[in-house]
DNA sequence: ACATTGTCTGGAAGGGCTTCCATAAAATAG
DNA sequence: CTATTTTATGGAAGCCCTTCCAGACAATGT
């Protein structure tokens, strides 16, 4: 049997009152009374339950985080940030991972009535109007990272400048042939990548050759997996499909993740093609890999997205900070070696 | 407000009994009457608070999982089939991440008493015989992952096998020359992967260089970051200081993880060397990435590793399965291009 | 027909905490 | 020294469930 705050109490000679509020740190207690019963808390090794608590206060100190499919290093780049602002604040982390297109409102729901969490964080994943509406009713503090909503706090990054940072770079080092590898064009910030690198082609009076432009499409289908595309797979594949017909490809390619890249890299080696000397290389995200690969790549500033959006949450939570949070990172072209622009080789 | 039982209960002109049994499915319940409070359910979106409900049943439908540091992509793969597994039976995950050696045993503790989760995953972190007592005495589920104690589940693998595999492999296609970068000899993995390395020399008669074993030490102390030395940047800078006399160097190393190999495949080409020509490598663990960088490696089963280990401690919080389980996955070569033996080039 | 068994159901008790209200004791004022 | 305020404390009520016990009613047996 657990030691209770009865327990406490009754070695302590004092009532349970009490010691609820020497637990919590209440001002009213006379400090001798606060001194002995903190001697037999520790005697008794007592530790209120969570549960109990939780009950009584309608709080956990707990938060959700929801990411798709939990793959990807992209997430996991960002939960560590995430990860590391909250266990200052003594808060812990329940991830819910969706597999499934479907499941996302159920977890969304689960989350809504369970209360098992103060707040949720949702990674990388668009909210219907009637959900904001929920969480803002059920005053389940939210936000959004990586993906927007405008009555929710959102935090993201600007993607289309980051498509233009890359493509541009990329005709500013005299590539006149170029192609895209795209994440599913289901997922926004996949779409607004592709119209930043089209962009970049008109600037430059370049016409688009849409051979080479390659996104991992597949419809949203509630049973199918939930699946952004990016990752190293469609990397592969899409590149292996750019490079099918012989002797015919682009000499530079923007490539929407760097988790692709890794895929299309080795696509382009298989080939026997060498990077950046017959395809130039520019990724984007530039998780911790990219610097070991020497991927030239947009830098997302993820760790930092995920500190900020836990911070939020938690001073959400404690009531302060309430109005409605737009925060928009810029993003940084990182060059290193893929693209060939670099000094080194 | 929350919609609680009474008001389910009140609307279906039923006791609050009644309305507990039809939400746990009890047997005891005629069809018209589920029927019925199924409906008032549905109408008024009822769902039981998980507080209350862990307070009532001391269960809580969630574990912990605690890793060093969360960072690493080992953990990062054992977290999937971990995830994927107590998905299915409606458990969530909470995420522990230990970055300082002082804090696990703060987050056993806190863990044990607190009660929010009703096992307890603890990956590639030793536990002492202390703790390991109070775990059983509590009565609380708990599995080690990639460590092990002979009071509580372990799960490992065949951390010498896999060295001997590696390393006999190397000495087969005719190196002579061999060196090894390992993580930090306090992990016991580590230390075991050095034995194997050393054995297999042995074996053929080679003689270990020591200015070619390097490992990423560093002392255990309570106020340092919780670091095996499995990463990148010991990878990296290991390899640095081995090519560092220059000329001088092994014709092959044996990296005792993927991860750290890809610092060390950074720091040879950095160098101008080429792989496998001038240095071959293998790694350790087949992290999802490894394939694409063509990474000759030990493979370690992390996703069935995380699977068994939460099917395990389900089905101990469940009450089946309370005998003490040993694992030991054996692990297996991968062969790829880094060590040069592939068919590929 | 009555006794017996079995099936359903209602609701009190209990789980361990917080919080509020009441009260006792101490401090201050007049 | 009494009246008033302040401070410290005890403990009941409440948070929302589960579970157990008791009772109502139906079904079965004789």
């Amino acid at each position: 049997m657990q030691t209770t705050i009865y327990d406490v109490a009754k070695k302590a000679n004092v009532g349970i009152g009490t010691v609820s509020r020497v637990i919590n740190n209440s001002p009213q207690i006379s400090p001798q009374t606060r001194e002995k019963v903190r001697k037999v808390i520790n005697e008794l090794k007592y530790q209120p339950s969570a549960m109990a608590r939780g009950l009584a206060r309608k709080c956990t100190n707990t938060i959700a985080c929801i990411v798709p499919s939990f793959t990807g290093y992209f997430y996991f780049e960002l939960l560590n940030g995430v990860q590391k602002a909250i266990s200052k604040l003594d808060y812990d982390l329940i991830l819910y991972s969706v597999d499934l297109y479907k499941k996302k409102e159920e977890i969304f729901k689960r989350i809504l009535r369970e209360r098992k969490v103060d707040g949720a964080l949702i990674i990388s994943m668009s909210i219907s109007d009637e959900f904001a509406t929920k969480f803002n009713q059920s005053k389940m503090p939210t936000a959004l990272v990586d993906s927007y909503h405008k009555d929710i706090d959102s935090i993201t990054i600007e993607n289309k400048q980051g498509a233009l940072l890359a493509t541009r770079h990329l005709i500013k080092i005299g590539h006149k042939k170029l192609g895209m590898i795209n994440g599913n064009l289901n997922s926004i910030p996949a779409k607004i990548r592709l119209d930043g690198f089209k962009e970049a082609l008109a600037e430059s009076d370049i016409a688009p050759d849409e051979r080479y432009i390659i996104s991992s499409n597949g419809a949203l289908k509630p049973d199918l997996q939930y699946n952004d595309g990016f990752n190293k797979a469609t990397g592969y594949s899409s590149m292996k499909s750019m490079l099918a017909k012989n002797g015919e490809h682009p000499t530079a390619v923007f490539i929407s993740s760097d988790i692709q890249a890794v895929g299309a890299i080795r696509a382009i080696r298989e080939k026997g093609l060498r990077i950046p000397e017959d395809i130039a290389i520019v990724g984007f995200d530039d998780i911790e890999l990219s610097e070991y690969l020497g991927l030239t790549t947009v830098r997302q500033p993820m760790f930092e997205m995920g500190t900020l959006a836990a911070n939020r949450l938690t001073s959400k939570i404690a009531g302060t900070n309430s109005k409605n949070l737009k925060k928009v990172f810029s993003t940084e072209l990182v060059v290193r070696e893929t693209c060939g622009a670099s000094t080194k080789n």
